[in-house]
DNA sequence: CTACTATATGCTTATATATGCATATAGTAG
DNA sequence: CTACTATATGCATATATAAGCATATAGTAG
């Protein structure tokens, strides 16, 4: 595999590595949302959640259309979901395994 | 989800988003390795790539075991080869799609 | 035009991460 | 014991990321 593409699959992983990106995944799941129900959801600052949706956006995790005023974000791919969900039963599993010993 | 267990998703996803943490994850997938054969594999300093290791172990991806003066490396769960190739593949549809101007 | 609303961005500061070099540690061999 | 090999770690430095506050921008309403 070239080293840009491991480049620009680490860059798609940093745009997943952030709790407060995990949230905004996660609320954007049943559909498409704008920033003034996102934020307020998250009980975050405007223009913090503002540059996380950027970075998921920049990162081709997200698409974004204006309605308006608003700016309307969804997910761009339904695999990304997979990949959360895949992400969530493995690092249970890791928590699991820890809190016991076995590693 | 609880914000514990997004803060473990997220240290999981850091863990991977890194260039040498992906190769390391890709010369790994065909079996265990020792530290001497993979940082001349990925032509990089023993002391970074030992680091590189201590990050992936330390977030439950990889384990361990000694050999003598050894020490031997593998991945942890088969499910953590399915999400690199998973993202791989988002990847790779991000890329043409950023292009071809979708986005 | 002005006033207002929704979102994005500039600036600063704090914190985290990556790297190289040198060195420490653990195990082997003689 | 000493000499050697494989791996890990301390330290210094460079770079990246995150957050808050203030402000800019884009669009709406009157």
């Amino acid at each position: 595999m070239s080293y840009q593409l491991h480049q620009t699959q680490s860059d798609f992983f940093k745009a997943l590595a952030h709790p407060t990106r995990l949230q905004i995944l996660e609320f954007l799941k049943p559909g498409e949302r704008c920033v003034c129900e996102i934020f307020p959801a998250l009980a975050m600052e405007q223009s913090n959640v503002s540059r996380h949706l950027a970075v998921l956006k920049k990162e081709g995790l997200l698409q974004s259309r204006k309605d308006g005023l608003k700016v309307i974000y969804r997910i761009s791919d339904p695999r990304i979901n997979e990949i959360v969900e895949l992400s969530a039963k493995i690092t249970r599993q890791i928590w699991h395994d820890k809190a016991i010993g076995i590693c």
